[in-house]
DNA sequence: TAGATTGTTAATCGATTAACAATC
DNA sequence: TAGATTGTTAATCGATTAACAATC
């Protein structure tokens, strides 16, 4: 069955059904209506049916969804058992945090090395991932067909680094950086994780419910 | 000037505008058109000028827009320089990698704390950043009327230590966890950063451009 | 002044919600 | 069967885009 273009929102919404989806079944219920997802979630059941019927039909009429059918079906849209090929680049604090408490197994991605310009990692190995030079970068892609790459290298190595590995053939970028990415490849997949964008969002929320200081 | 409810979908483009607000004053241009910006972000100059009017008129017919102005504007609607009162909470990887490596200053927030459980961190100060018992966090949060918690304990703990932290007062949580937090207090502003929404939505887009397999 | 570009009102487009026939 | 709940079509709502008078 071909999938019309589904727009974002819809896709966004999907690891939040998974995480509910997981929770029911943590609490041993097999089967729910989309008004009591609703309920739980915050959304409406006309929305949670839109979203649903955007992939096909997976509930059943008087009865609702099964819990743990409707699990296995999002996360097989979504391709997290697709074990894409992944190397993380730039072993800092950011990258070491992602190596070592980070389940990339569980969202689709086979970690396979990480690399780094730096003497004091190269070599170790890290929560069984194995640190190489990054010299050896271009070579190990192509070797081991690499899919997307984890972008944890400071700031002013970003763009750089990202165009590099577009060019060693990666598909996609997990990008850490903190700054848009300019690639002169526009086929590459690109998702970022703005820590600052989403920490000034916070800051505009409480500073929208302080009280107006009104200079009179 | 009081503000009409403003759509998030503005507020969470105003850092993007903040960015390249930024990249432009870097490179010494100091007026922008709402169409050069458009262009340069590929946003419509009708969008561009339809979210700062949601704020007051920084533009001039015929001109366009100061950057330094239009960058200054921004940060005082999204309150940066605030200075909130901030502590984390759970030294860890995540907690450690943020305390060494981001800026709380440059984004309205004052990071005056660390607390965790652990005899290993406890005492010790990390940039600058002194870590206490989380035992001693209920005192240390009204004696220095802390505003927000950057949340990054182990997500078993997730909803236990936020609710404390809401009895406590905190009014905002940055939550690192990686669960959907279920708190009594409503009033709480919380921020999640998923980093697993964020993958699987990168998954989900490989898996996209992947050659159909016809299962006939 | 003439050209450029704003701020804003109106038109369009897309996403969410409501309604309901189909059916388990 | 009767009640519940789906999948889908239609209605509504909100966000984006276009148009244009105002004006620097």
């Amino acid at each position: 069955m071909k999938r019309d273009k589904i727009s974002s929102n819809v896709i966004r919404r999907l690891p939040r059904y998974l995480r509910k989806l997981d929770d029911l079944a943590y609490h041993g219920i097999d089967r729910i209506s989309s008004g009591q997802l609703g309920k739980q979630m915050g959304l409406t059941p006309s929305q949670i049916r839109q979203d649903f019927s955007c992939f096909g039909e997976f509930g059943q009429q008087g009865y609702g969804y099964n819990v743990e059918k409707l699990r296995e079906e999002i996360s097989q849209i979504m391709g997290l058992d697709s074990g894409f090929k992944a190397i993380l680049v730039g072993v800092g604090n950011m990258g070491r945090a992602l190596i070592n408490n980070f389940n990339f197994n569980n969202y689709g991605f086979n970690l396979c090395a990480g690399f780094d310009a730096s003497e004091d990692v190269v070599g170790k190995t890290i929560n069984e991932t194995e640190i190489f030079h990054i010299d050896d970068m271009e070579k190990f892609i192509s070797e081991n067909e690499v899919t997307a790459a984890i972008l944890c290298v400071p700031r002013r190595h970003a763009d750089n680094v990202a165009n590099s590995l577009a060019t060693f053939g990666i598909k996609a970028i997990w990008n850490f950086t903190n700054t848009e990415l300019t690639l002169e490849d526009d086929t590459v997949i690109i998702e970022d994780i703005h820590f600052s964008d989403s920490l000034m969002y916070l800051s505009y929320r409480i500073t929208e419910t302080l009280p107006d200081e009104d200079d009179t």
